[in-house]
RNA sequence: GGGCGAUUAACUCAAUUGGUAGAGUGCCACCUUUACACGGUGGAAGUUACAGGUUCAAGUCCUGUAUCGCCCA
């Protein structure tokens, strides 16, 4: 074995193998427990961000302790078809080569977008197998696929036949970039620096009337204006008329209560056509509804001739020239505007009337809430469901129509006066409608790609089809989800499967923490701040760092900042940690919390507990290679201490599991290794083997057994340097199994003897206490001391008769012995632990002086403990109260503090005499 | 404006039904002892954001304040 880890020059090739031999696939196993999840689907088009890293690695932790544990396994993998997202990478390839999707036609652009996605899709399920994702290849699902398409068709046909589908006018986001309609979900909504413009309308008695807008171009699409009716001020004019500038056309002014009276002037102008708000008030009073937009976002032949054609930026700029020159604006002042943006384009959104296909999500989200109220479902951490009730009972109709040419294509079809049939095909709707021969156009619009992602549960499992994997694998066992897409996803999930299969997607919704920088900020491309777990894994150089994070930005003015920053954060670049290392620092912050602030130096501290497992690994080799192996296995008293504690630790590691705490499950592994296989388990053996010549093969049988339980246990976790290491030491410890990942997870065991578990932590206090004492007086490792213990009980006294060869190599004694009642112990050193006395003499070692000042600093820490304890007791409110084991345990506590205090004032007093 | 969450050592995070705060990194001292300096041994470091309250007992429960973050209008 080399003599430091090197992840790089392994990973690659375990997974290989572990994917060629396929113990990730599913294989359905009535006698078996079924254990299934569902993976959120990336997008086709997408790259491994510091968030799937994250929510991947606990899956797969997950999913590998469950496999190992007996348990009929499936992690069901695939991407989707990221509608928008998709489009605009392919029309930008096609953009480079001078076409156009419009130039090349529907037909071809579909075949462009499959090719592409064979040749250039899927990066992301390449980089899930470098995080080591144990997932099932060979089901590897697209929701574009004939058979996920299938089941959309399905889904839509019945709902609409349910008169859960319609189709209809309503105003939508409408991006002007894209072309097409947003749902309510893909708008962000952020404050940005505009105005408020102040605009004067004229009444028919030439009355001015002041209204405060931030688009004054939607003016030109105005129907109405609009004041409070308990309004004084306006009281009047109520059911006047007033002249629209620049149009000319009268409108009526209207009383509403939508309008606050504290805003502005307390009169606003009333665009339905173009406003959320205005739309409901302009079905309240049946206004007019002037669209004066083009699809792209121009004005089209509702407004004067001279706007037509303009965009809104130029339209806005024309209606306020106008305005200003017929002196109808009164005034421009700074505001703080709310701008709706496109989640995909960034362009500004524009209300917009059109047709739209929508899902009427009363019914639906009725049961989905109850499955939730009553535990069907549950979200863990618990207190999510109030986000996701919160949300569930003001829901809106959700728009699944899209106008794009990539994703599923609505199965409608019309005729010429515009009667809706649908059906699987046009000669299925012909056949379902009884209609005779007259011409039918299909639908141009696709399906939200989210309409198909709400179907995944059970769309992967293969329904509709009949020879499905329903009745096995669903409801899937727990969702692994980020609570930014509860209701893109989660909810619609909820919805859609309990109306189809009639139970819930899943048992349980585990919602972790949103992965941001080490400050605390959000993690993105436009702040420069992204992390490649990629390249945490293999490393990348300052200079290749700061090029990716400033590629391509949308504001090049940042690029300074971000230049500066990583040089900061990233002085050297980033060295390559190892997927494992990376993995457990993941996990290491799972525990629970909202937020999560990654920090690089978590990884370096992780990569160095990789470094320690392989050296001790490395060790017992090496061992075996100059002294042999056993079949028999030493039992010491060493080895029953090993197996006690570590029984303790896989019950640990497995609660920990049980409740989705990582974090838990990785400081247990941690400390077990460290600080009990490497500190001490391999220390104590080592000082048996300088020793016993006859077993030394029996000690190493033992430590090959331990460590590869150890592996085991810790291989859900760490994937690829426990299959390594494992690998290496097969022909030791010959497991039936090819590999660790199919082999069985440590079990726990009740009947272990907790005898020889305590004298070794009795041997590791008393060892502590020496090695403390040396430490603070600064004796060199290699002074040999002479060491008295006094008081000791007869329990500690053959304990000593067990140990004392490792006591004394592992505090640097040459020799021990039992006070002699009879004569005073020399001045010495002390150390106490209950009533033992441990006494190190001065013998011109140790200066007086400088313990007397440790022993003073002692003295203080454990009388303030002791009386603190003290007045607690004395307390009788607590010794009424509180329970009696505490009550009790306290007590020994105190008596116990009192001991050791009287022998170390008793000592300090002896010191004194020498000072 | 409404809702949710956070605030613990210099930094990143823990702390079981309330029982008096622990890790990693960093820091200090000593040690290149034949697995590991990506290491060993020892050590220092916290008025748990602030102010009240409940309780025998509060980081933990309640109220208020401050700061920060997210979601919704």
């Amino acid at each position: 074995m080399k003599k430091n880890y090197d992840p790089s020059s392994i990973e690659i090739k375990i997974y290989e193998n572990w994917e060629n031999s396929n113990f990730f696939k599913a294989k359905p196993d009535d006698s078996k427990e079924p254990f299934c999840i569902m993976i959120p689907p990336p997008n086709v088009t997408g790259t491994l961000h510091m968030g799937h890293g994250f929510q991947n690695t606990l899956m797969d932790a997950l999913i590998r302790h469950k496999r190992m544990s007996g348990f009929d396994t499936l992690w069901q993998v695939g991407v989707d078809h990221a509608g928008i997202a998709t489009q605009m990478v392919v029309e930008r390839q096609l953009e480079n080569e001078g076409l156009s999707r419009e130039k090349i036609g529907r037909e071809e652009f579909e075949k462009k977008v499959w090719e592409w996605k064979e040749t250039s899709g899927n990066k992301i399920t390449q980089q899930l197998r470098r995080l080591g994702a144990s997932v099932d290849w060979s089901r590897e699902a697209f929701t574009m696929s004939d058979e996920l398409s299938l089941a959309v068709k399905e889904v839509f046909i019945k709902l609409f036949d349910e008169g859960l589908i319609y189709r209809g006018e309503r105003l939508v986001n409408w991006d002007t970039v894209l072309g097409t309609a947003l749902s309510d979900l893909e708008v962000s909504s952020s404050e940005e620096n505009g105005y408020l413009w102040k605009i004067d309308y004229l009444t028919q008695d030439n009355q001015r009337l002041t209204v405060a807008t931030t688009r004054p171009e939607t003016l030109l699409g105005d129907s109405a204006l609009a004041v409070n009716p308990k309004d004084e001020r306006y009281k009047n004019i109520i059911g006047k008329k007033v002249t629209l500038p620049i149009v000319g056309k009268e409108i009526p002014i209207i009383a509403d209560e939508y309008v606050d009276p504290e805003f502005g002037t307390g009169c606003v102008k009333i665009t339905p056509a173009h406003d959320f708000n205005d739309f409901e008030v302009g079905k309240r009073h049946n206004l007019q509804f002037v669209n004066i937009l083009n699809f792209d976002g121009t004005l089209n032949e509702e407004v004067p001739k001279k706007f037509q054609g303009l965009d809104i930026n130029s339209a806005r700029k024309k209606v306020l020239d106008e305005l200003e020159q017929l002196g109808q604006l009164s005034d421009t002042e700074p505001y703080t505007v709310q701008i709706p943006r496109s989640e995909r384009s960034n362009s500004i959104l524009q209300p917009l009337v059109t047709n739209q296909w929508f899902v009427d999500v009363s019914k639906l989200s009725q049961e989905a809430i109850r499955v939730v109220k009553e535990n069907e479902t549950q979200f863990v951490p618990k207190n999510w469901e109030n986000t996701y009730f919160a949300w569930m009972n003001e829901l809106q109709d959700w728009c699944i129509s899209r106008q794009l040419w990539w994703g599923h294509r609505i199965p409608a079809w019309f005729d010429k006066e515009g009667n809706i049939f649908v059906g699987e095909s046009e000669e299925d709707v012909r056949k379902k409608y009884d209609l005779d021969s007259r011409n039918l156009r299909q639908e141009e619009d696709v399906l939200d790609t989210w309409f198909s992602s709400a179907l995944w549960t059970f769309s992967t499992l293969g329904w509709p089809k009949k020879d499905n994997l329903l009745s096995r694998y669903h409801p899937t066992s727990v969702l692994v989800t980020g609570f930014d897409i509860i209701f893109f996803w989660v909810a619609r999930m909820i919805m859609m499967t309990t109306h189809f299969i009639h139970e819930v997607p899943f048992r349980k919704i585990l919602i972790h923490g949103l992965i941001r920088d080490s400050e605390g900020q959000k993690m993105s491309k436009s702040k420069g701040n992204t992390l490649d777990p990629l390249d945490i894994i293999d490393g990348i150089d300052l200079k290749d760092l700061i090029d990716k994070r400033t590629e391509g930005l949308m504001q090049p003015r940042m690029k300074e900042r971000i230049v500066k920053q990583t040089k900061k954060d990233f002085p050297n670049g980033i060295n390559a940690y190892g997927t494992d290392a990376l993995r457990l620092t993941f996990c290491s912050l799972a525990s629970g919390g909202r937020d999560i602030n990654f920090d690089i130096k978590r990884v370096e501290g992780y990569r160095n507990f990789c470094n320690k497992l392989w050296n001790a690994s490395r060790f017992i080799n090496l061992n075996i290679d100059n002294f042999g192996i056993s079949e028999k296995r030493s039992s010491s008293i060493v080895d029953d201490w090993i197996d006690f504690k570590f029984n303790e630790t896989v019950k640990k590691v497995n609660k920990a599991f049980e409740e989705f705490r990582f974090d838990l499950v990785t400081k247990a592994i941690y400390e077990f290794i460290w600080y009990e296989l490497c500190d001490w388990f391999i220390e104590l053996n080592k000082i048996d083997l300088n020793q016993d010549e006859i077993t030394k093969a029996e000690i190493n049988r033992s430590m090959v057994d331990v460590l590869e339980k150890t592996l085991r246990l810790a291989h859900p976790i760490m994937p690829f340097i426990t299959e390594d290491i494992w690998q290496q030491l097969k022909k030791y410890h010959c497991s039936e199994h090819e590999s660790i990942t199919i082999s069985a997870y440590p079990s726990v065991n009740n009947g272990l003897s907790e005898s020889g578990y305590k004298r070794i932590e009795w041997l590791k206090d008393v060892v502590t206490g020496i090695r403390n004492i040396r430490g603070e007086l600064n004796l060199k490792p290699s002074t040999q001391i002479s060491c008295i213990f006094e008081n000791g009980t007869e329990n500690e006294k053959s304990s000593l008769e067990d140990v004392e060869s490792y006591v004394k190599r592992l505090s640097g004694l040459k020799a021990i012995k039992w006070a002699d009642p009879q004569h005073e112990s020399p001045p010495a050193s002390i150390f106490t632990r209950e009533n033992l006395k441990v006494l190190i003499p001065l013998e011109g070692l140790i200066d007086a002086e400088k313990e007397s000042e440790r022993l003073i600093k002692k003295i203080a820490k454990i009388s303030k403990e002791k009386d603190m304890l003290a007045s607690k007791l004395s307390n009788k409110k607590f010794t009424e109260n509180a329970p009696k084991e505490l009550v009790s345990s306290q007590k020994e506590r105190l008596s116990v503090l009192a001991t050791e205090l009287d022998n170390l004032r008793a000592q300090i007093s002896e010191l004194n005499k020498l000072i």
